[in-house]
DNA sequence: CAAGTGGGTAGGAAACGGCT
DNA sequence: AGCCGTTTCCTACCCACTTG
């Protein structure tokens, strides 16, 4: 007979096994009624590092996992989270996590105040750093999210931090991971580090995105820039998402009047964390230096007009469908307000009766240029 | 030896049901 | 209506073993 072919639940080993963890449902369920998400993960943490470890030592196969899912069901009915599926995320939960080590968990978050909110406890047999802090913080179906589609230890702390800095909920974790928010988040070019003073220049550096995802909007080719604009307000809720915390929507084609002229913002917001008003201009378009200088106008504008002694110096964040880093942050070099750059995307589809006709001039000149036998 | 076969693990999508 | 925890179903893949 192979291992595999041993029947678990024949073995005194797997029955002593179980009336072990039996022993500890039933302490924990005295202890905290399972119900409160931070004794759940605690009661999780340790059933996985059983389920994981017993595994190991033993030969019996994974099948164990199916006749303890049933075993367990038979025996608390009541209780919740037992079937084979979520057995294994409980293993796959002590198994990721337990190789976190304590000092990689406590990343800066935006102060450095969170060493202090855990008091030293003995060491040994204590869930780590960690589970503390997914426990007092995170739903079990949100870590579910990050076992199943994260990997990477510094993407999932960050993750944590970010689901619990913002409140997000298991769909927004979700979308969030999808958009690869962790390698959007602080990467566009900006001209922070010489226009603001720290720390506002690392705040406002970590409050923007390159790129910017606007795949919620749907735009039948032809569009101009005012199409966008249109889509991005009347999706005003999944914009906001996608800006970041923080953003506070004031106005559209916002009027200033300067001298005997008259212009207008795309998009003007406030920034309630960094204190200070947000231009946010769209270019349908590459980015081009002209539009850094333009930019740079309308903020003076708006720091002379709108901006009160309490507020930050005004930011500007200019949108547009491409650019070239090296031109991007040469042109941003000169310009003495504060500005980033970034790309963003959104989902084109073609008019019907265009659909299958042939490429138009720009797209051959395109796929001509690739083919140009230049170096990579 | 290579291709086929079947048991078993793992993950994703979607639905369900409880809760507020 | 939205959120959350859980389950169900489906699919991909791995591995050992068999069969031509």
């Amino acid at each position: 007979m192979k291992p595999t072919d041993i029947q678990p639940n024949a073995t005194p080993e797997y029955t002593h096994w179980l009336q072990e963890i039996k022993a500890k449902i039933k302490q924990a369920q005295v202890r905290a009624a399972l119900a409160a998400s931070r004794e759940l993960i605690l009661f999780y943490w340790d059933l996985g590092k059983s389920i994981s470890k017993t595994l190991q030592e033993n030969t019996w196969g994974n099948k164990v996992i199916d006749q303890l899912s049933k075993d367990l069901a038979s025996e608390f009915p009541a209780i919740k989270g037992f079937s084979r599926r979520n057995l294994y995320y409980v293993k796959k939960f002590y198994e990721f996590f337990s190789s976190f080590s304590d000092s990689e968990v406590i990343v800066p978050r935006d102060g450095a105040q969170l060493e202090n909110d855990i008091e030293p406890q003995p060491k040994e047999q204590m869930a780590p750093l960690i589970i503390n802090l997914i426990g007092s913080h995170l739903p079990w179906s949100h870590i579910k999210i990050i076992l199943d589609k994260v990997k990477d230890h510094r993407e999932t702390l960050f993750y944590i931090h970010e689901t619990i800095e913002n409140g997000w909920s298991r769909d927004t974790l979700a979308l969030q991971i999808k958009s690869n928010l962790y390698s959007r988040q602080g990467m566009a070019i900006t001209n922070f580090k010489t226009t603001l003073p720290e720390p506002q220049s690392d705040l406002a550096q970590q409050s923007m995105k390159d790129p910017y995802c606007f795949d919620f909007l749907t735009l039948t080719t032809p569009y101009n820039e005012r199409d966008i604009e249109n889509q991005l307000i009347s999706h005003i809720t999944k914009f906001l998402l996608e800006l970041g915390k923080g953003f506070a929507f004031v106005g559209r084609q916002y009027h200033l009047e300067v001298g005997e002229s008259d212009y207008y913002l795309d998009l003007l917001f406030y920034h309630i964390k960094l204190k200070c008003y947000v231009v946010v201009e769209l270019k349908n378009t590459k980015f081009i230096p002209e539009y850094a200088g333009k930019l740079n106008f309308y903020l003076s504008a708006v720091d002379s007009l709108l901006k009160s002694e309490a507020d930050n110096p005004t930011i500007g964040i200019l949108l547009c469908r491409d650019k070239n880093k090296i031109e991007t942050e040469f042109a941003l070099r000169d310009i003495n307000k504060p500005m980033g750059v970034s790309e963003f995307t959104l989902t084109e589809t073609l008019p019907e009766n265009l659909k299958g006709s042939l490429p138009t001039i720009e797209e051959i000149e395109s796929d001509l240029q690739g083919l140009e036998p230049e170096s990579e």
